[in-house]
DNA sequence: AGTTTGGGTGAACGATTGTTCACTCAAAGT
DNA sequence: ACTTTGAGTGAACAATCGTTCACCCAAACT
């Protein structure tokens, strides 16, 4: 059984950005070095150069993989909720549920974009800023699907939605710090759904300006 | 008129805390280099040992500085609320109006925070952590002193206050994003604003469980 | 007046960095 | 069967890195 061309570079090419995410798990981009991730992979440093430009071109290719991983997640969310229509306490916390569930999963991907999202290569940070504003409007327009947001102007959905993701980005942070300590991360999760709540009530008793 | 030995000694290490903080504003300190400092500052880099043991110890000092102004700064909107007592609305302008005008004063030093919070070596990134969870404690008792908060658990008081402090430093990263683009300054301001009424729209109508 | 202290200097070290270039050699194309 | 392609090699480069050491000299102390 021999590997076709295409298949032994798609290999290595694996390779090199899963070497990378292991290291970023403790640096980042900007203190990674192509020697670093060469040897990790096994390679030798120039053999690099076959699969990206330069770290930051590895880094651009990082966040697309992680977002890919995370537009799944998302996926999963909103499939959760269709059928039947549960209370917007349970769509609470099933949604931060399942992001706890996927921040697991995928460590290295949200450890990657919460630290380069504002310590990254220039590139890199407004790239990971693009998709989660994307993220936003996303959420924006499934908010105006669900019931009783009739009162909500388009703008404040927008705002509502910056707010939640927000919210959602510093859990899992907060998860990512807490991961080990189980009694920490009970706790990380309790916290989430509280604040996520509190939103809520006031999302419900809102009235935006005429 | 000649200068004293400390004298000397606190101007360059001042010097050299400047420094970084300029080249701060690009990079982050795990890829800041003793040389490019001491460069900067226009001493040899040996000189740096005689006022910091390494980069890390020098993130230390910055944390220690940073946190100090933010704290300023806090005692700034405390003070501001002392003295009549202004609608729920009012505190949320006139607080963000202080916090934007503090980041812009203090750029440098938000920026480092917002940088090394997730990106710093593990010592600074922690020293960061444990401040802001000082800064959410501080507001948590804040929150308590006012009134309308009787059916607030004091667990509850801390949720809410990590879900302020949370939104503000999302605010402070945005605002730093913005500068320059006049347009968007405005509306970062405007969409912290609608984010902290819906929140406290939220608290107001919470009800604490039994 | 004589001695100590300590901020700053400058050379030197071994290690690591990104990037170049000329190479191999097996798979892919003819 | 013969040629081309391209992933991976290995040597070499000029820079830069953190850290060491011995040194200077003016302020501070005795």
């Amino acid at each position: 059984m021999t590997e076709t061309r295409g298949e032994r570079k798609e290999r290595t090419r694996r390779a090199i950005l899963d070497a990378a995410l292991a290291l970023l798990e403790e640096s980042s981009l900007v203190a990674l070095s192509l020697r670093q991730v060469s040897k990790q992979v096994g390679i030798v440093p120039t053999g690099f150069y076959r699969h990206f430009d330069s770290i930051e071109d590895l880094g651009m290719a990082l966040v697309d993989e992680s977002f890919e991983s995370l537009r799944a997640m998302l996926r999963d969310v909103r499939q959760g909720r269709e059928g039947g229509a549960p209370g917007w306490m349970d769509i609470v916390d099933d949604s931060i549920g399942i992001l706890d569930e996927h921040v697991h999963r995928q460590r290295s991907h949200f450890a990657f974009i919460a630290r380069e999202r504002t310590a990254g290569p220039p590139l890199v940070r407004e790239a990971i800023r693009h998709e989660i504003e994307l993220c936003e409007r996303e959420l924006a327009t499934d908010l105006a699907r669900l019931p009783g947001t009739d009162r909500w102007s388009t703008e404040d959905l927008r705002v509502l939605s910056g707010l939640i993701v927000t919210a959602m980005v510093a859990f899992a942070e907060n998860t990512l710090h807490a991961v080990g300590r189980p009694g920490a991360e009970k706790l990380v999760v309790e916290n989430a759904r509280t604040q996520l709540r509190m939103v809520l009530v006031g999302a419900l008793n809102w009235t935006s300006r005429p």
